[in-house]
DNA sequence: GTTTGTGAACCGTTTCACAGCA
DNA sequence: TGCTGTGAAACGGTTCACAAAC
């Protein structure tokens, strides 16, 4: 097994959408799903579904589609979610207080296994669960509870320096919600999720679409 | 002036971090800012930041560069931010919460002006310093408020009928905080944050770079 | 000398179209 | 007949390279 294929960025934001969808198809009983079905989940066209499924090898069978359960093992087992993630938060504000409490990430196979945070005044405090934990901590909790991957929500000017701490503490990826782009080694990818770009680019969509905010038409 | 030149994708992505780079350096005195000082901020090359920079008209300097302020300018304008978005937040629960919160959006140009929620024992509470409001009220809050985007944070299952909502009450643009494709009107843009797909991305990411999650070293 | 603006080549993704299988 | 899998064509975005401007 030299290498798995590698997954052009689209596809793999895609793939999240099939993998929703096949698991609520299946929950609801349904055993083959086609890749017209797909689409309409995902806002692609079919060709485009087979494209992407193709990825995981041939598992449709042409006349009848796709099965439900066989997808969502093959895409979970493509992003790696045979077991579980376990991740490290980094900040224990608004943010990181809206992730910890978001239960339904376990579901996934993601589960928060600590929240650290800088500030004296929360270290030691009860989140989601959680007894915050000082920074120092971070090495120790990453090795100790196989964490996987490190999540920073804290503000822009501290993200830097956490993501070094993360790195340096080994974790494998890291989810940055902190309006910062982050010099990271190679080795260890990183995701954004930026909501305030998420509002400029939806701000100018509306522009692009509407060039003058008349009264009301 | 018939029609403004359209923004694509990726390159709306990077206006928004060189707005923000442009608009620090600014603060700090620096007049002008070259495209390699952008590339650096945004992980691109000058060659691809003087393509970004090019949809917003020539206004870089050879020689010398782009002009600070000016940058800051030329962005907001395209993106439609001389003056206010306001938004309406239709969801209380966590992540509802954390955005009510953070106050910095409003230096960006964007405020939260209501929030409102379906749940009755939520309805009269006050989140953020804002009383929230029944579901009835949108269509008054957006007429009254002038408000321009709606923000969705409710679970899944509701998503779709918050946006039927949003949509019939006049908003412009939707930001979509449910992991859950919309169907919307095309004169209505939305942008979706999904942290879960961004989870899902990175497992992706770190499961192509490491195969097998080795013990250590 | 430095840096922009931009046509042209390049590359990856999407769409198309259809052969092959159920 | 219905649906998959997949080469081939089409498309869009990125990189390259250089003339023009400071």
């Amino acid at each position: 097994m030299p290498g798995k294929a590698r997954v052009p960025r689209p596809t793999a934001e895609r793939l999240s959408v099939y993998l929703r969808e096949a698991a609520r198809r299946a929950g609801a009983g349904q055993l083959k799903v086609s890749s017209r079905e797909h689409g309409a989940a995902a806002g692609a066209s079919d060709a485009q579904v087979r494209k992407d499924l193709a990825v995981l090898g041939s598992l449709g069978q042409p006349g009848v589609g796709y099965d439900a359960e066989g997808l969502v093992d093959a895409i979970r087992g493509v992003i790696g979610v045979h077991e579980r993630w376990r991740a490290v938060l980094v900040g224990a504000g608004n943010i990181g207080r809206a992730l910890a409490s978001y239960r339904r990430l376990a579901d996934e196979g993601f589960e928060i296994a600590a929240i650290l945070d800088r500030a004296p005044s929360v270290v030691g405090r009860t989140v989601a669960g959680f007894e915050v934990l000082p920074m120092s901590s971070l090495p120790d909790v990453v090795r100790r509870q196989s964490i996987g991957i490190g999540v920073i929500a804290v503000p822009r000017e501290a993200a830097q320096e956490v993501a070094d701490a993360l790195v340096a503490a080994g974790v494998r990826g890291i989810l940055n919600f902190a309006p910062q782009r982050l010099e990271v080694a190679d080795r260890v990818p990183g995701v954004d999720v930026d909501f305030r770009s998420a509002l400029e680019r939806l701000a100018l969509a509306v522009s692009e679409r509407a060039p003058e905010p008349r009264g009301r038409g």
